[in-house]
DNA sequence: AGTTAATCGAGACGGTACGTCTAGTCTTATT
DNA sequence: AATAAGACTAGACGTACCGTCTCGATTAACT
């Protein structure tokens, strides 16, 4: 037998991966989810729609959750550029808004839903978490600190609980579902980071 | 309090409900959960550790979560007092403080798992709440107010709003785990709360 | 309320079995055999049907089966005297064309299912037998052996096997159903019981 | 003969039916008709005993009887060529007393209860028929119309009542269970064919 | 051009839990 | 006692998916 990676590059032999079934899996998964739960979602049923066999699904990914995070991220994809705005206040206040408005439709539901079966699935979180929230965490992080070096924000923060603070308080709400994530609370919200960023 | 029989009307014919089973559901459930997710547990396990049909089951709960959500209730029976404090943000401080400490073992673990499971299941989710987030809801919402009212804390406060704020992060830290719930944190929230009530 | 039964006999202790249930039991086992088969029907139907609680029939009777005997046995009430006849072959044929035309409906069907019941419940077939079979059988069996004695009949006859003979084939008809019970086989089965008893 | 997947046209997608676990199936079935009833067989213990899922017996079969059935066949196979023998009276006379035999042990009980089975599903009972009585019954039959041309036997005779008669007579004392199914039974059955066939 | 090898759709496989159903038993209060 | 009501344990039912496994058929890259 030969050695499969030869000098410097790949060397695949045998047939390469469809793109074809690909993009018909996670099309097929896109469509289900419109009538579907993540949970009520099953593999044999994406297989089915999509035309393809199980195995081809197995070969790829590790689980359905795993295709619904791919599903959610092509759906985003450079969807969520930080705001503009005059001060790091002003950006971080329209960001909330943003993530508020952005988390009301079938998006919120389906990041609810991924948390929800990651609970049961600590590499499916991490994943989810790499590819979803750490960007956007690490941009909004990188706003505050500029605001910090700026003096615009408090020098004492402790800035990660600050973050989940306000973006906790949008998913808690997102999850527990126990008050509305309406206007009143993007302006509320609004007002708390003002406070916090800049007195605590 | 009356004999349940009593209270409120005729005594219903056939054989009662048996207490024996009601409490051996529970005890199996409660052993279980100390080594299998709320996802993992099944009824037919249930039924078998308690020696329990599973009509039984059935016939009083409408789902596994139902059930665990009835032990964590009886797990929690009056553990949660409002601490008592000086002022009103010391007892906030305090009471955040309490729950992150109480999330931090095996009852967070199924506070998540619960909310997980509700998020495809939504009268299980209002009944979670019921059950076990309004109470402690109402305590501490009734100390903000009286904050307010006192003019310890600002009058301009949206009370939910920075309720969700506080526990929200907990609650995000305990299903994102992207951070870890430590006294920094607790101390962290203790700053953000203060500015946030006095402030805000 | 006074006793029921005083004079001239037992004096059982507490409330006597109850004509009322016995009797909506087997009105609503009749009733219910109009739409199901043996097989399906359920303890659990005819207490409903009766209004009566299931502990009631188990009381008094051993299986459903047993229900279904009894009220076969009071549909067929006095239903079969033998018929009468010149000769005792008039007698025969006779009698075998009744039990064909009587085993063409709804009778013939219980039959059946009863035989079929019963092959997995010994006792049931011996109590089925003694209830059902046992009295016609020896009302044929004297009509033919008062034959023989006239010396209408064979003397080298087994009673037994020619009976079984003409009567198993209406009944193996009614089990396995693959040929009619109609009038030809009526005729045909005259004919063989003419030449059987009177060559044999 | 051809391979099966060239003979009748195209061989199908996917991966093809497990012989291993057929066989292993019908073993599983016949073992446990050892010991129980076919009523109280169950798909479950089938399925258990074999080592195989039990939707693997619900691909293949509609109930378990029906994989009674099969075990029935696969036993009897080639068990029962018609005898030899001088006169086609001698045939019809030795088959009788072979059918009487081989009724007598774990057959005739399974033969019983398969159509007590049978008689709460019409197609279990043609499948019965066709499996198991057709081919022998058409050998019997062909015999008699031999006997018939031959001058040996009567012209009148109705051939299938007259074998419903003999074997009907079998049928029944294997199903009512009244009397037994012993040489004297069999002698006077050869008796009773014999007046029957060339007299009537 | 032929060979090689991983891919593909299809679908059968062993397994497991589901929620339903009925059996037969057992508590109640009532008659 | 016997009754109607109905809760109880037990366990099979037939279904649905799981993740794995054969199949024959494709499809490139490497001889």
């Amino acid at each position: 037998m030969k050695t499969e990676a030869t000098a410097g590059g790949r060397r695949l032999a045998g047939r390469p991966r469809s793109a074809a079934s690909r993009s018909a899996i996670l099309q097929a998964t896109h469509a289900l989810l419109d009538t579907t739960t993540v949970r009520d979602l099953t593999i044999e049923a994406i297989a089915q729609k999509a035309g393809v066999g199980k195995a081809t699904i197995y070969r790829w990914w590790p689980s359905k959750t795993a295709i619904v995070i791919e599903v959610l991220v092509e759906m985003m994809n450079s969807n969520t550029p930080l705001p503009k705005g005059e001060t790091c206040l002003a950006v971080v206040r329209q960001h909330l808004s943003l993530i508020v408005k952005q988390y009301r439709g079938r998006l919120g539901r389906i990041v609810a839903e991924i948390l929800a079966e990651a609970q049961f699935d600590a590499e499916l979180l991490t994943e989810f978490h790499r590819r979803f929230f750490a960007d956007r965490r690490a941009a909004v992080r990188g706003v505050i600190e500029a605001g910090v070096r700026d003096g615009e924000f408090s020098r004492a923060l402790d800035v990660d609980a600050v973050i989940d603070t306000l973006y906790g308080a949008i998913n808690f709400r997102l999850i527990a579902r126990h008050m509305p994530r309406d206007p009143r609370f993007e302006r509320s919200l609004g007002e708390i980071a003002a406070t916090t960023l800049r007195v605590c």
